[in-house]
DNA sequence: CGCGTACATGAGTCCAACGCATAGTTGTCA
DNA sequence: TGACAACTATGCGTTGGACTCATGTACGCG
């Protein structure tokens, strides 16, 4: 038995797949099939059920996956910590971030964090709130920067406030609206909206503040990307509700409206609290030396 | 990073020598120098710290081991776990065993467990019933057959009573109690003893006894072995306290007294409640079905 | 029924782990 | 103090095994 083989057994685990795993390990796939016949020759049982169109783990393949993927983890941390005993961070650092991020400025914080561990990996994922918690929460990722609703804990991870911000009402340049001042949500009703896809936490921000005014609004415009609701804002087409910071570095060309009774949203650092590893723990410090926030226990 | 590199790790930090380490994994010094040197590159640390006349593990070495153990016990359990859900149980069940056993006759047992599964590796130690007790709780033995004083129940174990035995009195053939039917511990008062060494579990049992009946008694013989005290016993130098079975079936040249006020005796079958290994699992079935027993859990 | 896709298999290549020999270091003893 | 013993490090030649390449086989699809 060698750790290669059981990279490999994860690898075809994961994408069903020999010839996609092959790709990823960098092998070819008869590589792949030859160190697996051998291991499965070695343990003397199937771990994969072949059929030719499909590849599926077999039963004794579930009970050795879960081992194997331990194995490679202690593997994994057993060189992170010997490293780490003589002052040293390493391995790779997963960080999700939302698009829209303006609490802080990420290139900025990963200058200092390279700067200060020059041996460490960073992926970094883009995605939305939603689905960089879940990742969070199954260990895909080591750290993520979201936005949520400032009433939303959210669970099973350990957070730390970056920024809290009050949307504001994002317009065409000639509205009506524009250059009021501060307005309400009630000055917006019957206004055509563009926002986030339903049942998004960042769409969910909005929807909450006017159903708790009990303001019905037609959003007839749904995009996954803040530069395109900007976009669609700025061409006349609706109007929409947005953190201000993601506003202003978007250059886009319209106006804002301070809203007196605006959603509230909280941009913060979330990690895993229960395994959190030396690189994640390294950058919860480059952060919190960069920028202020609160650290929340996990919930 | 390699499996066998951890192996060598392991055998080192275990051994601190690269010699002794190398014979136990039977491959030559030097390749075990190139292998814990190219390790030692790759993770870019010193794990051991050499000083020519003894290798101890460095601070990076120390953070190191732990996990290198769980990932070779990961990979083996792998192994294991994935032969096992065909119904194969494989691996090494190690058994520790004292060489007074008389309870149940091991070689029996292990045909049955041999023959139930032909693919277990036994690995058999023998041992007095403290060393056995501490080797179990560290988890370097899946089971082990020993014998305590029936008031002493061992903690952070699980256990199998197999028989309770009160100890009878051993004479040499021409003593004068020798005939005298039921006797009890008043009667050997004053005579000379042979028996285990101070402060084992098997001295405790005889020990206990004659101090909670107030009598102080000559142990003039100690041996670590019960053929070496009867031996002692048959050349007449002394008479000593022991399960009927053990006098029985070692053949030697004395006579028997019961003692109605002897030491009552159990022997019993433990393991590690916490991580049963599938092989410790198969054995205790085996002894479920080979002998009457009654299980109790751990404390 | 040919075509495309995917895994298995056989043959050949090449690297890396190994063994051998030896050097270097340190503690021990006459 | 010098010879020795014990131990690890290292250079070098050898070889087993992991890899690639080429091909075989099985299956679904239009």
């Amino acid at each position: 038995m060698d750790l290669q083989q059981l990279r490999y057994v994860v690898e075809v685990a994961d994408t069903s797949s020999f010839t996609k795993a092959a790709a990823r390990c960098f092998v070819t796939q008869s590589a792949l099939s030859h160190q697996i016949a051998a291991l499965e020759r070695e343990i003397g049982t199937r771990l994969f059920v072949r059929s030719s169109r499909a590849v599926r783990l077999s039963e004794a393949g579930s009970a050795f996956l879960g081992h194997a993927r331990a194995a490679l983890r202690a593997a994994e941390q057993a060189k992170e910590d010997a490293a780490a005993a003589d002052g040293i961070v390493t391995g790779t650092l997963r960080i999700g971030v939302i698009p829209t991020l303006t609490a802080i400025d990420l290139p900025a914080v990963l200058v200092a964090y390279r700067d200060a561990h020059p041996d460490v990996r960073v992926e970094l994922r883009v995605g939305n709130s939603d689905d960089l918690m879940a990742q969070l929460r199954l260990g895909s990722l080591d750290v993520a920067l979201l936005g949520l609703r400032h009433d939303l804990k959210p669970v099973g991870v350990a957070t730390r406030a970056l920024s809290t911000d009050r949307l504001v009402a994002v317009l065409p340049r000639w509205h009506e609206l524009a250059g009021s001042g501060t307005i309400s949500l009630r000055d917006l009703a019957g206004l055509t909206f563009a926002d986030f896809p339903a049942s998004t936490s960042g769409r969910l921000q909005s929807d909450t503040a006017f159903a708790s005014a009990s303001i019905e609004r037609d959003v007839a415009f749904e995009a996954d990307s803040a530069s395109m609701i900007l976009g669609l804002v700025a061409a006349g087409l609706a109007v929409t509700l947005l953190a201000p910071g993601t506003v202003a570095r978007s250059g886009a060309d319209v106006v804002t409206a301070e809203l007196r009774d605006g959603p509230v949203r909280v941009e913060l650092l979330a990690w895993d609290v229960d395994a959190p590893r030396n690189v994640a723990k390294a950058f919860l410090s480059v952060v919190a030396a960069a920028g202020p926030g609160e650290v929340s226990a996990a919930s």
